[in-house]
DNA sequence: GGTGTCATGTGAATCGGTGCACAAGCGCGT
DNA sequence: ACGCGCTTGTGCACCGATTCACATGACACC
């Protein structure tokens, strides 16, 4: 059927959402001086079903040891690969508001290859002003950002109604990747991949579940 | 099975993962001044399917007019119902370093229904400060804090490190909903609901696209 | 009052994901 | 050298979610 070059060509999307999980616990197991782990292992540190991390494991380059488990560096490897290639993509974040702050500092993005390479605001108020060392510049300057610094993600943490916009801005710099923090449904071109992290969406979320079982558990305190 | 009486009693997950996005479009079409919106007109709306939003809002007491629509009015209330029945659901946010702080002070939650009713931290040097007019206080006064409050949900935004600690002193103090934005995997009592929203992550998924298609792309530029 | 048009509500097929259960295989101890 | 125990890899069945397509039904206009 296939070319016999790319085994790993597709990996289901529920895979590649877990596949981040996975790396981060390889590479505290990595610090803690671990050799090898079994797929129950890593399956209780990701929360998950041990079938599920072999499964998914399958799908990568990752081939594992029967008898023994697999190889962490390698799987540490395999895995970065697979998640960018190993190379840092910067980010640029746009709209400088109390999130936008945040993310800028936030130690993860770095620790995760993904460094913030840029900030823009369309807030006269907000440009020139420095975050963690890092100026920001007005919103018409982004696809300067962009091509000075070689972003391909684009972060949107403005208000919602600017967040059409913002991401209309990012399309236009050529930045293929966009994570929308805005709680607004925005609409770019297919071949632009964007997702969207909604955290009053999460929070009502929770909501209903505690209603839920508030409502169920004032008669039968049965819980599934 | 059922024994009949509960018609909206169980909603599918996923469709309670949409609810808010309608919930956000159907205000957005109230503040406009539209009465009724039509299945097609919501689905565009939030960025799905339009037999999708009909299925998700047939799980619901909200039923449309054929060849109207929806009320808007009434759609508004019965999604509320659903999320949490309206009630304002009070938050304790544990852990206050940039992501805390951004979070604190993050307007969707009290448009939500969710207003911060309470700022813990572990560490001495934050304890004491203010945050937008709230005091930190201790962790071990996080039992007081719920108590005082009636929080019903802990955000948890500590380093990795702390979030199991977190995670556990939240579920002591009774709180039935958690929301850890911490990059970490943390274990709760069945009985307490819990979500994880993980920046990194989402980075890195949008990383695996990037490079899955910068990879493919090379050869054939074919879009699935 | 009748008819056409439009939108809802839902049956049914499909798709992707999950998890069990088991065969295949590797290493270690004897 | 041989068998035993441990772990991987995967076929298969189940489940939830999505989507199409169509029957049902309401409104508006003539």
């Amino acid at each position: 059927m296939n070319g016999g070059s790319d085994r790993r060509e597709v990996i289901p999307e529920a895979t590649v959402a877990r596949l981040p999980v996975y790396l981060r616990g390889l590479v505290e197991l990595a610090d803690s001086g671990m050799a090898t782990v079994s797929s129950v292992e890593l399956a209780d540190l990701a929360g998950v079903n041990a079938a599920n991390v072999r499964k998914d494991l399958s799908y990568l380059h990752a081939h594992g040891t029967r008898g023994v488990g697999y190889q962490v560096d390698h799987l540490i490897g395999e895995i970065s690969l697979a998640l960018g290639g190993g190379e840092p993509s910067p980010v640029v974040i746009v709209g400088i508001g109390n999130l936008g702050r945040a993310l800028s500092q936030y130690d993860g993005f770095v620790a995760g290859g993904f460094p913030v390479a840029g900030l823009v605001d369309a807030d006269p108020a907000v440009v020139g002003r420095y975050i963690g060392g890092r100026v920001v510049r007005p919103v018409e300057e982004l696809a300067d950002v962009v091509a000075e610094s070689g972003c391909t993600v684009g972060i949107i943490a403005t208000p919602s109604t600017s967040a059409q916009e913002a991401a209309d801005h990012l399309v236009a710099a050529g930045v293929p990747s966009i994570l929308n923090f805005a709680p607004a449904v925005v609409h770019v071109p297919e071949d632009v991949d964007l997702r969207q992290v909604d955290l009053a969406t999460e929070l009502q979320i929770l909501g209903y579940h505690q209603h839920r079982r508030m409502a169920s558990g004032a008669n039968a305190g049965a819980v599934g």
